[in-house]
RNA sequence: CGGGGUGUGGCGCAGUUUGGUAGCGCACCUGGUUUGGGACCAGGGGGUCGCAGGUUCGAAUCCUGUCGCCCCGACCA
């Protein structure tokens, strides 16, 4: 490719909307553009990058038995009502009519059109198990875009179904897909990922795994043990909390004017927060029923484990009009609860001398002793790992960390193919539900993560792997016959066995390094002048470990030799 | 959907307070000089200032409405 003829302005100034490594590099790097919120347009450095990354999630997709297939992007809503996810799943999910008033929608998974196409072809145990894949554009309605590729309504997505004859077929499958997940992020010169437990939302399904790439900027909050291997998403995740022994006291009214928060009451009272007792309020999306729960001052809710708890979806309570609670003031002692559903975290099980909410305002609670005080039936497990908490498992310190979601597996069982009514005939000719699995991962997502992983100030540091060039050759003297004559020479032979790009605009040195490095072609060679009347030309890395002077006849073994070096 | 910010040429911005008919840097085009980390000189092209109304002799600037984009939150296979 001559860089001369690239579509793709590069600059120098980072995009004012741009703020992670990613963003700013593609936008600079002229990889992409955004068309609207959430919706971009890939240039030609980005479409490689994306067509290796999908070379290397076709080779291990097939590698563990994937048949690839495609499936449409415009669906039929009457697919997504035989799941019931069309009822279910909210505006994300783009729905329409059809010149003929029937309702379609944009497909933004395929488990539906995956079971479609399996069950009028897979009758028979004979064929069972089997895997189909497809990687195709996939559209959600996020309702907030954001990061660049990291989060955005329309992308690539790599989507897999398997289907299989026994939990523990699909369970054996499950296994090979993670380590397949392992081998694709590792080909892609991902380091840092790691595979955790996360909650299998509008899924369906009880086992689900997320791929998280670890990084500071991500959206999705990872805990993990230091001393063994548990790792789980905040949503999902559970600890030991800290107990604190503490003197029992008689209950006391106590005067706090305008203290509304667990914040203002530790302070005021001069106390840890964990004396302190909290009551969250929330509404529940099936009656609008308001929902209290209360827990210890130091903790917060985990809306994901409300939400399993109370079997719907639920929301703070933003509105307090027509709710007959002393906002700022809840506490379970003397708490008219007509009409109300509570929920005790099992935070305060056994829980003494904690200061709370007297339901009367700018007056609180000191002295609470939970199990003199209070009767309750049951404690459940409503809050947020705390980093420091300890490991169920083996009683290590949790630690709390950031991640992006690059990729997810699910055990689904009879979800969609029961609902859906699959069927096969079994070795006795009696009919059975397949049980199912799926897998995906974000291509864009992945090509973003990459980067985040691989740069330094100047530009991405493309592993070789998925690089969009692997050979970047500036010519620093073009208006020298004998520079531009080895130049062109050089990038003939070169492009017979590699991807190269010649930089053939005459820039100076500066414009086509700086443009050299937003490329992130892995080896560079750079003629000049200087080097080349001396017989040499100079070759280096992209990350600018090696550089070296090697004669003009031994160019070919050097970049070989260095391709070898780099990741 | 709530809160905040912003919209002026491809990119980054000034001008808006106090109305007078649009400017700077980069990028782009032409010619020349240059060439080892974003060169220099000269000349040039490109913007009805997000959009729609209104006020005014006159609106990028004031008023009303509306839309887009960004950030935080809600949400998220």
């Amino acid at each position: 490719m001559l860089l001369s003829k690239l579509l793709g302005e590069r600059f120098k100034e980072k995009p004012a909307e741009a703020f992670m490594a990613s963003h700013i590099f593609m936008l600079r790097g002229g990889y992409v553009r955004q068309v609207s919120n959430g919706i971009f347009s890939l240039l030609p450095p980005a479409v490689k990058v994306s067509q290796k990354i999908e070379k290397i999630i076709r080779e291990e997709m097939d590698a563990i038995d994937g048949q690839e297939v495609l499936f449409p992007v415009v669906l039929p809503a009457e697919l997504w009502q035989e799941s019931g996810r069309f009822d279910s799943v909210g505006s994300e999910l783009v729905r329409f009519k059809d010149r003929n008033g029937r309702d379609m929608v944009l497909g933004m998974t395929h488990e539906e059109a995956a079971v479609h196409l399996a069950r009028g072809e897979a009758h028979s145990y004979s064929r069972y198990p089997f895997v189909i894949y497809q990687i195709q554009t996939k559209f959600r309605d996020e309702p907030r875009a954001r990061g660049g590729l990291i989060r955005v309504r329309e992308f690539t997505m790599k989507d897999a179904y398997s289907f299989h004859t026994s939990q523990e077929d699909l369970e054996e499958y499950y296994q090979r897909a993670m380590e397949a997940y392992y081998r694709i992020f590792e080909r892609a010169g991902l380091s840092k990922v790691i595979s955790i437990q996360s909650d299998s939302g509008m899924m369906g399904g009880r086992i689900a795994h997320e791929f998280m790439y670890l990084s500071d900027g991500g959206e999705d909050t990872i805990v993990y043990c230091q001393g063994c291997d548990y790792k789980s998403n905040m949503e999902v995740a559970v600890s030991n909390i800290r107990k604190e022994e503490a003197q029992e006291e008689e209950i006391r009214e106590v005067h706090t004017p305008g203290v509304m928060d667990i914040e203002a009451l530790a302070e005021f009272l001069n106390r840890e927060k964990s004396r302190t007792l909290k009551a969250a309020a929330f509404f529940r999306r099936d009656n609008e029923k308001p929902v209290l729960v209360f827990l210890r001052g130091d903790l917060q809710v985990n809306e994901t484990k409300l939400r399993k708890i109370l079997g719907t979806e639920a929301f703070p309570l933003t509105e307090h009009d027509g709710v007959d609670l002393c906002f700022g003031y809840i506490g379970p002692y003397n708490l008219n609860a007509e009409n109300i559903e509570i929920i005790y975290d099992r935070s305060l099980e056994g829980e003494s001398n904690l200061a709370c909410g007297a339901n009367k305002t700018d007056y609180h609670l000191t002295g609470l002793n939970v199990s003199r005080d209070m009767k309750i039936d049951r404690f459940v497990d409503v809050a947020k790992v705390n980093e420091g908490d300890a490991c169920v498992h083996c009683g290590s310190p949790l630690k709390v960390s950031r991640g992006i979601e690059i990729g997810n597996i699910f055990q689904l069982g009879t979800y969609y193919s029961g609902s859906m009514g699959m069927q096969y005939l079994d070795e006795k000719g009696k009919l059975q539900t397949p049980t199912m699995g799926c897998y995906g991962i974000g291509v864009g997502r992945l090509l973003a993560c990459i980067i985040e992983d691989n740069h330094d100030e100047y530009g991405p540091i493309w592993p070789k792997a998925v690089a969009p060039w692997l050979i970047h050759i500036c010519v620093l003297n073009q208006s020298q016959p004998e520079v531009w004559g080895l130049a062109s020479e050089l990038y003939e032979t070169l492009k017979k066995d590699w991807e190269v790009l010649l930089d053939d605009r005459g820039e100076s040195a500066g414009v086509q390094f700086a443009d050299a490095d937003l490329l992130g072609a892995p080896v560079r060679i750079i003629l000049s002048k200087r080097n080349v009347s001396g017989g040499q030309v100079e070759i280096v890395t992209r990350d600018k470990k090696i550089k070296k002077l090697v004669p003009i006849d031994e160019i070919r073994q050097a970049v070989e030799e260095l391709l070898s070096q780099v990741k």
